[in-house]
DNA sequence: CGTTATATTTAGGCTAACCTAATATATAAA
DNA sequence: TTTATATATTAGGTTAGCCTAAATATAACG
C-alpha cells in the first residue's frame, strides 16, 4: 500500500534531516532547525515541507513544524542507512576523512540501491556505528544468511560451508571423513543428547555434539518465505495521530 | 589558465560522453551521437556544448562537432575512470547487475572524491577493465598494494581487503565467520588441492577453495587510517552524527 | 493586555537543465 | 546547380530548488 513514490535527492535530504533532528525524542523538527541543518534558508524548508506534506510523508503544522509519517519514517530511515553505512566503508575502506566522508556520503546516498548497500553491509561485516558513532539503522529486506552449526539444526538436507574450530586437530578429523565445504549430508536424527547421525552418499556416521559444532551448514536450497522478520527498527517514532 | 573549475554533474556527463564518442580515434562527436549516448533532444546538446566551449573544455564548431581540449580530455578521462571504477566495484563486491551498476556508476562519478577512488583501486587489486571490458584509465597519482586471491597466496600472513563474489550468500557466510575487511589473518597450509586452512586469532577455519577465491587480500597489514579506526569502532561517542 | 522580538510563511525572482517547435545549415541525389 | 533530406541551432517555455524581502503568526515581557 505504501506506493513507490519517486522522490528527488532533495526530498530524501530533507526526510533525512527531519530523522536526524528528531532522532530518539518524538518531537518535532521546526523550519529554523532544517535550515540550520540543511544550510539553506528557511522559506526553503517551508516550501518543502508543503510538498512532502502533500505526499504524505510528514505531518506539518504551519507555524509548528514537522514530523516524520509512518512512510515518511521508513523512507528517512533507509536513507539514513545508507549515509552511515557508506561513512564507514569511505573512513574505513577508502581512507577518506570524516569531513569529506559526511559529505560524499550526503550524495551517494541517494543514488546507491538497497540492493548493493545491503550488500556493502555485508562485506563490511555489518557495523552497527558510524564512524561519529551514531548507530546504523538495520535494513528492512531480508538478510541471506543462513548459516548454522551443523549441532543446531534440525532433520533435512544441509550443504556443509566451513568447518571452524579452535583445534586444528579437529578440522584434519573431519577431512578425513570427507566432511568438506561444498558436501551435501543428510541430518537424520536430532536427538538432544548424544551423537548426531548424519548420511552422506552411501555412509552413515555419527558425529559428537562438540565435533558437530564446528560444522558449519546452510539449508538445501528450499525456498522459506519470510522467516526472520523480527526485527526492530532503530528510529524516531513515527507519528501519526488519529 | 585551466583550472579548478567546479564543474556540475552534467557538464561532467558531457564531456564523459565526447570522450566515449571520440574513444581512439581522434574524430569529432557529433551532436547527435551525444545527444543519443546521453539520452536527451538535440537542443539540450547543443546549448552544453556552447557553455564547455565557452569554459575552454571542448572545441566546438557549430554544425561541424566537438572535440575535447587537452584540459576537457583530462576531465573526461578522470570521470571515466571514476566511472568504470565503480562499475567493478558495483558488480564485483555488490553483485548489481550490469545495466544497475551503470546507472549507478553514472551518479557516483561525479561525487566520489578522486582520493576515495584511488583507494577503492587500490582495495580491488587495480583491476584493468570495466565488467564490459573497456579499460580503465588509470590514476595520475599512482599508489602501490599488492592485492591477491586468498586462494592464490604462499603460506603468510594476509589482511583481508575485500569480499568479492557474485553469489551474496557467499559474502554472507564468510561474514558470518567474522572474515571481513581489515582481519589478518594466517594461512597455514596450502595443498594445491583440498580446503585452505587459515588461522584468525583464536580459530581455525578451512575453506573450499572456491570460496578462498573470493577473498580479495595484501600481505600482512599496512596501517591504514582506516583500518586502525575501525577496530575501535563502536566506541566513540556522537559528537557529529552522521 | 498590548508591545516587542523571534520564527515562519508568502510573494516574487533566478538559474540549470531540460523540453518543443521553428528555422538554418550541410549533404546527397537528381 | 538545384532540391530533398538529414542534421543542428535558435527561440521560447517548464520545473525544481534555491534565493531575498515583505508580511504575518507566535511567544515573551513589562
Amino acid at each position: 500500500m505504501s506506493q513507490k513514490y519517486e522522490l528527488s535527492s532533495s526530498e530524501e535530504e530533507y526526510l533525512e534531516a527531519i530523522y536526524t533532528t528528531q532522532e530518539g525524542k518524538a518531537r518535532v523538527a521546526t523550519t529554523r532547525e532544517l535550515a540550520a541543518c540543511l544550510g539553506v534558508r528557511d522559506a526553503s524548508v517551508t516550501e518543502m515541507l508543503k510538498k512532502l506534506s502533500e505526499k504524505g510523508l510528514i505531518n506539518y503544522t504551519p507555524y509548528r513544524g514537522a514530523m516524520l509519517t509512518e512512510a515518511g519514517c521508513k523512507i528517512a530511515t533507509k536513507v539514513k542507512r545508507k549515509h552511515r553505512l557508506l561513512e564507514r566503508f569511505l573512513v574505513d575502506i577508502c581512507g577518506i576523512d570524516t569531513h569529506e566522508s559526511h559529505k560524499q556520503a550526503c550524495e551517494i546516498e541517494h543514488v546507491i540501491s538497497d540492493k548493493a548497500i545491503d550488500t556493502l553491509s555485508a562485506q563490511l561485516g555489518h557495523p552497527s556505528t558510524c564512524p561519529g558513532g551514531s548507530a546504523i539503522p538495520e535494513s528492512d529486506s531480508e538478510d541471506e544468511t543462513d548459516v548454522s552449526r551443523l549441532s543446531e539444526v534440525k532433520e533435512g538436507s544441509y550443504t556443509i560451508r566451513f568447518l571452524t574450530s579452535a583445534e586444528p586437530e579437529t578440522i584434519s578429523r573431519l577431512c578425513s571423513l570427507g566432511l568438506i565445504p561444498g558436501l551435501t549430508v543428510r541430518v537424520q536424527r536430532t536427538s538432544s543428547k548424544g551423537p548426531l547421525v548424519i548420511e552422506t552418499k552411501d555412509t552413515q556416521i555419527a558425529l559428537g555434539r562438540d565435533v558437530a559444532e564446528s560444522l558449519l551448514v546452510s539449508p538445501e536450497a528450499m525456498e522459506t518465505e519470510g522467516r526472520r522478520r523480527r526485527r526492530r527498527r532503530g528510529a524516531p517514532s513515527a507519528a501519526t495521530p488519529g
